[in-house]
DNA sequence: GAGTAGATCCTCT
DNA sequence: GAGGATCTACTCA
């Protein structure tokens, strides 16, 4: 497997990219112990135009001061004081792109994550939804910043890629508050995968 | 199966 | 001092 380059980041289009995202693998190593998983469901969040953004109008606080870094860096922060969201940011310096990863399908250390979660066995609630996620690979708001390109936390290419036929776009999920935004299709995810949030089939 | 309340704390106003 | 890019468990049916 293959770290994905900056360059794979550093682009305009943050859709292409989340489309791209699907499929990758997310990994994590943590004092030698590797995690990881494959991404199954992401949202965008269209930089300073996009309501439902933390960057929206230009905002720019020491929490979201890194989605205005240049793409290929992690974004994470705390949500409801319980859940740790981890965002990848993209393009350019400036420009505060961000692709929320919202499902995983679990690939290795299964038993590590089962160990932090506090699972028994593996279901598949263990990496679905943001907060579930985040908590199964060890990614808390300390990261925020990280870069991708490290060894400890990053994604990287597989074989495996899904046609367009496979994957749904559809509005984004609890962010009622964006109003017209909140209908936007910004959401992207493989169909029928059990381990995508929301309802299951 | 569907709907809702509660947890819990950092961040911004 | 309010509220949030969520999740779980519990109720009621």
């Amino acid at each position: 497997m293959k770290i994905l380059p900056v360059s794979f980041y550093q682009r305009e289009n943050v859709f292409q990219i989340a489309r791209e995202l699907l499929g990758k693998v997310v990994v994590t190593k943590w004092n030698k112990v590797i995690t990881s998983g494959r991404i199954v469901e992401v949202e965008a969040y269209n930089g300073v135009i996009d309501k439902a953004s933390h960057a929206f109008g230009g905002r720019r606080t020491a929490r979201n001061e890194v989605m205005y870094a240049e793409g290929g860096v992690a974004y994470v922060y705390l949500c409801y004081g319980i859940h740790h969201l981890f965002n990848v940011v993209t393009n350019a310096e400036e420009e505060p792109h961000a692709i929320l990863i919202r499902a995983l399908e679990p690939i290795k250390g299964i038993d590590e994550m089962l160990r932090r979660v506090g699972k028994e066995k593996s279901d598949h609630t263990l990496t679905r939804g943001p907060g579930n996620l985040s908590k199964a690979l060890g990614i808390f708001t300390s990261h925020s910043g990280n870069s991708l390109q490290s060894k400890k936390l990053y994604i990287a290419e597989d074989r495996i890629s899904f046609s367009k036929m496979e994957i749904i776009a559809s509005p984004r999920i609890g962010v009622g508050y964006a109003g017209k935004d909140a209908l936007l299709p910004y959401r992207f995810y493989i169909i029928g995968n059990p381990f995508v949030s929301g309802k299951p089939k």
